[in-house]
RNA sequence: UGCCCGAUGGUGUAAUGGUAGCACAAACGACUCUGACUCGUUUUGUCUAGGUUCGACUCCUAGUCGGGCAGCCA
């Protein structure tokens, strides 16, 4: 499969980022730009996290540097392996021949080195080299053990101290917004004795929630996670990366800017939830006198796109009530499920292009998502004949048993575009919406003494409208007109309608899995109750008659079904004799909008 | 009634003191053996009020509106 790069033949994406990088470059503040993408293994990646991965790699990949996945695996009650090896199968796949070269992964079961630097004590953890055997994704538990060194000296300086509050007590003394807080009054301890409290801490002496490692900082700072916030908490838990080495687990604060350090990240690229966290980044850093160059920190504004919901705990509850089948759900905006429906890396790339970066939260139009879609797939796909809803077609003029071979395009996009047989016959299926006994105004299709055109084949005139018993259409007895064909003399002749058809004794069955909008409203994450917006449409499957040369279809090639959209077979569940394809999107469609009656 | 951040057509985004441009969407038209693609045309915008300046989307002041922050989550 070949996926046209965007970003190659387009100028590199500016931004106010890339534009403190780029000045960054120019002053040679960095002998390598190095980035992070560092997701919590506790869901899947979606499209909000894509927007961040092209992000920091392309940061990575516009300056010759490189880009960290890191797991960033704090807190061990809510993460698990699995996730682990989602999230890493799901980053390759979207950089995949487009920034791979790029992405920093360490050796397997490395952790940071106590090294010197500068004359002073220090870790360090760097990446192995691109392409690597044995290699992993970066952990921030890896980094437990120099992070509880970091702490001993924060103590020790006196920037820290163990505290006995509750953590009932502790969202007590930290005020308000508009309130100042309290002091703790196990603030002032010796630094022996909190380094006393915090080693016994971490050896299992106390339960859960008895003490926490605080920040000695201001708690009548403005600046609310500046009110001495908490560095480590105790959790005898078992922890998916670590096991049951620790009982006391960093927080993200503390946890963050020094693995970024570690790693020697050079730009810390991250969402704008959390710009007023910023300050504490910086002050652990500067605190702990680090001899390396330090991390800074950079906040953009997260994706949001109409009819699509992103919130983690809302996916997963989709997921775990089975409102949609499992992580990977064609109709769910998760990688995976995007993956899965058929959407190409490459187009994602280009929503994340087209969508820019900035710090103004808006909502995009989900337009913008399947334009992007359409843009990768059009040059991408095969076109195939395939007729979702048949009804029956009787050329009454082609005798049963003749096979007449049609030449149909495999795509128009192509500079020398080939062409394959398809066999037009006696009786052919095309597709309901295609004939209407009373048409619309401006109805371009087959109707009662109409003339319409079967693609690649030639064209036919309606005769009659058989129905059965109870009044259902049965067949159209249709006269062919052989002469219209490609080659023939009258093969210029115009109708205002092309039509899709299959033949009917000349055709393979497949189930077909139609998605809609799994939400019926542009901002479903705007009430609490989402579930009720949920399109109880959105899965719709039919079985659909298909041209032969579609029975040897592989999970990976991409179609278009004329006049129908976007296909793949479904890598699950699509197998030679029980086909299964997905609809990735429909074509853009100018007619069914505003047609009367019309979807 | 604390602190931080933001505001440009319907939506997203450029313009970094010098002609408000691009994309999506929408509308109309051309082309068409896909009502697709492509092409053409059109509609719609600098939150408000002051100020600085020859000149302000841009700088300053005040306001308005929106978002974030009070997890031992990330």
């Amino acid at each position: 499969m070949t996926e046209a790069d965007p970003s190659a033949a387009t100028p590199a994406p500016s931004d106010f980022i890339r534009d403190i990088v780029a000045q960054d470059v120019a002053a040679q503040r960095h002998a390598k730009i190095i980035t992070r993408f560092p997701p919590e293994p506790n869901g899947y990646l979606h499209l909000g996290h894509a927007k961040s991965i092209c992000l920091n790699f392309g940061l990575a990949r516009e300056n010759a540097g490189q880009c960290n996945l890191r797991m960033d695996d704090t807190n061990p009650t809510k993460e698990e392996i699995e996730y682990v090896e989602a999230i890493t199968t799901d980053v390759h796949w979207l950089i995949d021949g487009w920034a791979d070269h790029c992405l920093g992964l360490k050796t397997k079961g490395a952790t940071p080195a106590r090294t010197e630097s500068n004359g002073k004590l220090d870790y360090h953890l760097a990446a192995a080299p691109v392409g690597a055997a044995n290699t992993e994704p970066f952990f921030a538990s890896d980094n437990f053990a120099p992070l509880y060194e970091f702490a001993l000296v924060l103590i020790q300086k006196g920037h820290a101290y163990v505290d006995d509050l509750s953590p009932k007590e502790t969202e007590e003394y930290r005020g308000a917004p508009d309130k100042p807080g309290r002091n703790s009054p196990f603030r002032e301890r010796s630094v022996a004795e909190n380094l006393d409290l915090f080693q016994r801490m971490r050896s299992g002496e106390f339960p859960d929630g008895a003490r926490s490692l605080r920040a000695k900082i201001d708690m009548a700072a403005p600046n609310l996670w500046l009110r001495d916030p908490l560095l480590y908490r105790i959790r005898h838990a078992s922890h998916h990366h670590t096991g049951d080495q620790w009982c006391i687990y960093p927080l993200y604060d503390y946890a963050h800017c020094l693995s970024d350090y570690l790693e020697g990240i050079t730009h810390s690229v991250c969402t704008l939830e959390f710009e007023v966290h910023r300050p504490l980044y910086d002050w652990i850093l500067e605190k702990l006198q680090l001899p390396r160059p330090l991390p800074h920190q950079y906040e953009f504004a997260k994706l949001n796109l109409t009819y699509t919901i992103f919130s983690k705990r809302r996916l997963l509850q989709l997921v775990q009530e089975n409102l949609v089948n499992g992580w990977d759900d064609p109709r769910l905006p998760t990688l995976s499920g995007l993956r899965r429906r058929g959407v190409p890396a490459s187009a994602i790339r280009r929503l994340a292009t087209a969508v820019g970066v900035t710090k103004y939260d808006g909502v995009t139009d989900v337009a913008v998502y399947e334009h992007a879609v359409r843009e990768e797939l059009n040059p991408a796909s095969l076109r195939r004949l395939a007729v979702l809803r048949p009804i029956k077609i009787v050329l009454t003029n082609i005798p049963a048993g003749e096979t007449i071979e049609c030449l149909a395009t495999n795509n128009p996009q192509d500079e020398v575009p080939t062409t394959r047989p398809v066999a037009l016959t006696r009786e052919v299926f095309i597709e309901s919406d295609d004939f209407a006994e009373v048409p619309p105004p401006k109805y371009f299709r087959l109707k009662p003494g109409g003339e319409v055109r079967l693609k690649y084949a030639c064209i036919i005139k309606l005769d009659e409208i058989v129905k059965d018993a109870s009044g259902a259409i049965a067949e159209l007895r249709c006269t062919a007109d052989l002469t219209t064909r490609t080659g023939q003399p009258n093969s210029d002749k115009k109708v205002k309608g092309t039509i899709h058809w299959v033949s009917a004794t000349q055709c393979v069955d497949a189930e077909v899995r139609l998605y809609e909008r799994l939400f019926t409203v542009a901002e479903p994450g705007a009430e609490e109750d989402f579930k009720k917006f949920i399109n109880p449409h959105s899965l719709d499957v039919v079985t659909a008659k298909l041209e032969t040369s579609l029975a040897s279809a592989t999970p990976g090639d991409r179609f278009q079904f004329e006049r129908l959209g976007y296909f793949v077979p479904d890598a699950k569940d699509s197998r030679p004799g029980h086909l299964v394809f997905n609809r990735t999107i429909t074509l853009k469609d100018a007619w069914t909008a505003k047609a009367p009656g019309g979807k």
